[in-house]
DNA sequence: TGTACATCAGTGAACGCGCGTTCACTGATGTAC
DNA sequence: TGTACATCAGTGAACGCGCGTTCACTGATGTAC
């Protein structure tokens, strides 16, 4: 039963996001196509003339959580703000519509180019965007502290959800809240607080 | 053919190295029951006279190489000597043999309280490790630094592994070296550098 | 605007394949005398 | 110490299953007149 080319095409953003939200939920392996299809409320067998593998699905699906991601980041005229909310209970809990570094981590060195290619340009622009947000220093020292930021926050997201214990968890967060929240690393200048 | 119970113990041990190495460097769904056995020597025909199941070699698995990991860290009196161990080229080329953390990384949370329990109790004891290494500051602050710095070498490591450009990857390592060497975030009563 | 036909998005059965797991069997090891 | 037998670690064929992918088909859409 064919459909209009509108639906076709609402049809083809809707296994996208399906599966942009399911790979952070479940991995990549952990998610079949034709779980994808039926979240987007189809039957498998049309996968193929959308996409041509499960692999080109996954780097559609990840430049889509990526461009979001940089979409949602463009409010923040404070660094310490997009750090307390990245590090919230909330993105913790949420891993389907959270950053797809801490969400998918060390299966991305696993994919192929399509997606590494992507996560590539997305962190170089993170530490660039990270780099502007922060006071002091010299271009060579606020880039570094971004670099450090940005994997102070991934690598605490990601122990926090790892742990069992739901009280260390969160001590994780409220920790690398109030380290990261101030983008360490800088030059002793002031030395307040 | 039976073989002696020496070698029977041998052969279990080999299996977990196996697992071990394998799992870190493919993650969990990415290396099946006859690839390890293969790796160990044997035939996939007698792993369950060795293993409840898959899962059950995977919390073994996560547990012999958090227990080689505290083991190799006994020896640095020095965080920095750690940090810079912890993000050097070396460790970022050899998944296989490296941090579970960063290897499996965002997979853990989807595995069972076997590997999760194991994971738990390593992550606490590591905050415990680094904390005792830094200097200065109240022991709540130290506790801090520590789960900043843990968090920081782990996010460096995922991020310098994710990117497919080398220069990119070592400009993470080199800046999460210089930040984290030092465990970030402590009261800056000296204003040294 | 209305009709006739070509197009093609989506369906669901089917494909080969590799997976985790089971099991009857083998033959060297361990044990009892 | 030597012999006879029970044990059991490892083998390899086989299991059911779900996976990614293909394909003949359907029927509403889009187009040409």
């Amino acid at each position: 039963m064919r459909v209009s080319r509108e639906q076709a095409a609402e049809n083809h953003e809707r296994i996208v996001e399906a599966a942009s939200r399911l790979f952070r939920q479940q991995g990549f392996d952990g998610v079949s196509v034709d779980a994808i299809m039926q979240d987007a409320g189809l039957t498998h067998g049309g996968f193929y003339g959308h996409f041509k593998s499960k692999e080109d699905l996954a780097a559609r699906a990840v430049a889509r959580a990526l461009a979001k991601a940089t979409e949602r980041q463009k409010r923040y005229t404070d660094l310490g703000d997009l750090v307390s909310d990245y590090l919230s209970q909330r993105h913790c809990d949420d891993r389907g519509n959270g950053c797809v570094i801490a969400a998918l981590g060390a299966d991305i060195v696993r994919q192929g180019s399509g997606v590494r290619g992507g996560l590539t340009a997305h962190v170089r622009s993170q530490f660039d965007r990270f780099a502007r947000l922060i006071k002091g220093g010299t271009a060579a020292n606020r880039r570094k502290r971004a670099i450090a930021t940005l994997a102070g926050i991934v690598g605490a997201m990601t122990l926090a959800r790892a742990v069992e214990d739901p009280a260390l968890s969160k001590e994780i967060l409220a920790a690398a809240r109030e380290i990261f929240g101030k983008a360490p690393g800088g030059p002793a200048v002031g030395a307040a607080d």
